[in-house]
DNA sequence: AGTTAACTCATTTTT
DNA sequence: TGAGTTAACT
């Protein structure tokens, strides 16, 4: 039973739910599709169906919230629908953003080749509006900004609007930020969504021919998209709106960040017509563990009814740790895992994580796993792009595709050294105000001779010298010299490497930078290389012109080295959405760590709705167990520098584990149920290689 | 420009 | 408590 479940949930015959996901293809549809129930597949398989009716690829859109997500859905489709699939237009919500505004933002007096700022990028320019040196006051005026950007507000309206002295300051640093944005041609994240909202309100011709344009929208993670995002969504679909959103609204974990469960709220509302299909077979987890999932979130108030049902059968019981701190619990940790591992000798270290509500949690299990030789990895960190290496060459590229970008020319101009000093930028700077030209413009201008020294104008020159040499050699490498020749002689130009060896604390870094200087121009000509087939009408020509304006949108470039390496996975439960491991160990399940001091939120309403979200955090945790969870709590947990009393959370209590836990089976039997499930999965494994 | 000393702030972070 | 960042000094 159990290995005919597990063969067909691993072949690509879909069940009768997901059957009828796919065949829904006029009209609104809704796929409530819980943990584990195959929503990539049902998207895939539908996306393979629209092209298999007739309808091009380049009309279909599928978006997603993360570059991960859009290249997993690529891939798998690609396996559906071959070079067809390959097709159509598979992006995120933002890179969505990005193309609207680059074929139509002329409408709103934004050019084609505007700057996208990141959010480091954006908080330094708010900084520098508000002139303050406070990092926590200008992601205050960030976070405010966002917010208002995100309700289409402009920075007088904020003003108008403001309650208090710090609202009307912060309005009042958005204008300015605002200004600066239209004056270096540049838009941050927010604006990818605000903008092309704002675009299509006003002009309907517009709105129009992107409907025309995508016949066929699919949306992946709908729980996470925002009031912004959602109304992007109806002006693109229409009233006809034939579309597929697939979601779960439990496990909407981004409210905090404008996720609102009102998108899902509102959708039948708004479509009448409105499909609603529900994906309740689990393929991924045992029924203990699924049990405890259901039992968690049945304590949150429903929005639609929805119980997992596993497809895999019996496993062993869910396991409860009560610990007295976090060194004690890392210890715990280690203990359970060597035993998992000294049960199941082929267990690999891969298979195994441990999840956490914060990242400085995972302090403690990094020093015992270190100490024990367990290799790890730990999930998120400071991103690729984030690094001041990648910074450094994209501040570059951003110059070469728009001019106006001042930002871009300050870092491009000082990286590497060239003897240009505050003196020298702030002569520059006078003069580019006073001839209301961008820096870049000014480098040749005669008025500088007055004010500089000759030594600092030939530095300016060689620099703009550098820049045109970019500019021309990506013109004409365009379509003959491969962009990764091109990025070479150009890094050999301006003598990046040698700035690396003269800046870095040791050899090993600068080596280590310049590697990944290297693995970013192969990514970008990897992306030259296949921008045409991406659902992009004008490949060819200016590709890594393309590839360099949306840089800013990708945060990691894949996984590439963690391929051979068998590593334990530490991961935020955030950051671990979407993926799953064999053994999970849910760590610090203590009340006011998970769910995260919930007396912190203001009112009734706001703690409700608080630990509603935690609830959900949970349930994603267990949901990402396939064969054994265990969860530890401890006694003791910080607040502030003091240890205080803790105790378990409340979420333990709801698992409602006491039949399983009080019972539980002894070693020896869990033993065998761990043998016959592998058996089971070897024969659903022999059973596809015969066929 | 580089180094040290003081200061700040601590939940999650797809783009 | 401790890391990470900034500011000031050399």
């Amino acid at each position: 039973m159990c290995g005919a479940f597990l063969f067909f949930a691993m072949s690509d015959v879909l069940n009768i739910a997901q059957r009828e996901a796919v065949e829904c293809l006029r009209g609104p549809c809704l796929v409530l599709a819980g943990a584990g129930s195959g929503k990539t597949r049902v998207i895939a398989h539908k996306i393979a169906r629209l092209l298999e009716i007739g309808l091009p690829a380049t009309r279909i859109a599928a978006i997603t919230f993360t570059n991960k997500a859009a290249a997993e859905m690529r891939a798998r489709t690609r396996t559906l629908a071959g070079a067809q699939g390959a097709k159509v237009m598979m992006c995120t919500f933002h890179a969505l953003g990005v193309r609207l505004l680059r074929a139509d933002g002329q409408a709103l007096g934004l050019g084609a080749r505007f700057s996208i700022l990141d959010a480091s990028d954006a908080l330094a320019l708010i900084r520098e509006c508000g002139a303050t040196s406070s990092a926590a006051l200008a992601r205050r005026w960030q976070f405010s900004i966002s917010r208002w950007k995100s309700a289409g507000l402009t920075a007088q309206q904020a003003l108008d609007a403001a309650n208090d002295t710090d609202e009307r300051r912060a309005a009042r640093v958005m204008a300015r930020y605002q200004e600066r944005l239209v004056a270096y041609q540049s838009v941050d994240f927010d604006d990818l969504i605000a903008l092309p909202l704002r675009l299509l309100r006003a002009h309907d011709d517009v709105a129009q021919k992107w409907r025309d344009r995508l016949a066929y929208i699919l949306v992946d993670e709908y729980q996470d998209t925002s009031a912004t995002q959602y109304e992007l969504l109806r002006l693109l679909v229409g009233n006809a709106g034939h579309f597929t959103a697939v979601g779960d609204d439990d496990q909407s974990i981004y409210g905090w960040r404008g996720a609102t469960l009102d998108n899902l709220r509102r959708l039948p509302e708004d479509f009448p017509g409105l499909r609603v299909i529900r994906l309740e077979t689990n393929y991924r987890s045992t029924e203990p563990i699924l049990r405890a999932a259901n039992h968690v979130i049945a304590a949150n108030p429903k929005l639609y009814e929805k119980t997992l049902r596993s497809a895999i059968g019996a496993g062993e019981a869910v396991r409860v740790f009560a610990c007295l701190d976090e060194r004690h619990e890392a210890a715990q940790a280690l203990r359970y895992f060597q035993q998992l591992h000294a049960r199941w000798p082929q267990l690999r270290w891969g298979d195994c994580a441990i999840l956490y509500r914060a990242n400085h949690q995972a302090k403690a299990f990094e020093q015992v796993l270190r100490q024990a030789h367990i290799p790890y990895r730990v999930s998120g960190g400071t991103s690729f792009f984030e690094r001041t290496e990648i910074k450094d060459i994209c501040a570059w590229l951003r110059l070469w595709v728009n001019e106006r970008d001042d930002p871009a020319f300050l870092r491009a101009i000082t990286t590497p050294k060239r003897g240009i000093g505050t003196h020298t930028l702030a002569a520059l700077g006078a003069l580019a105000e006073r001839l209301h030209l961008p820096l870049l413009n000014t480098l040749e201008h005669t008025a500088l001779a007055t004010a500089l020294s000759q030594r600092a104008i030939d530095a300016l020159h060689e620099f703009g010298r550098q820049v045109d040499a970019l500019r021309a050699g990506a013109a004409r490498a365009a379509g003959k010299v491969p962009a990764h020749v091109f990025l070479h002689a150009w890094l050999r130009d301006i003598g990046y490497e040698q700035h690396l060896a003269a800046t870095a604390e040791s050899a090993a870094q600068a080596q280590a930078r310049w590697s990944n200087v290297l693995d970013f121009c192969e990514w970008m000509a990897a992306r030259c290389e296949n921008t045409a087939e991406n659902g992009n009408e004008n490949g060819g020509q200016a590709t890594l012109l393309e590839v360099a304006q949306t840089v800013s949108l990708i945060s990691t470039l894949g996984e590439r080295q963690q391929e051979g390496e068998d590593a334990l996975t530490l991961s935020t439960l955030h950051a671990a959405k979407g993926l799953e491991w064999p053994h999970v160990l849910l760590a610090g399940v203590t009340e006011g760590v998970l769910p995260l001091r919930p007396e912190d939120a203001g009112d009734t309403a706001a703690r409700d709705a608080r630990v509603q979200e935690e609830r959900r955090l949970m349930y994603v945790g267990i949901t990402r167990a396939q064969r054994t969870l265990a969860i530890s709590w401890t006694r003791q947990r910080k607040v502030a520098r003091a240890l205080v009393p803790a105790r378990a959370s409340r979420f333990i209590a709801e698992m409602a584990l006491h039949a399983q836990e009080n019972t539980a089976t002894a070693p020896g039997d869990a033993k065998k149920r761990l043998q016959a499930l592998r058996e089971q999965l070897a024969q659903a494994a022999r059973a596809m290689q015969s066929k």
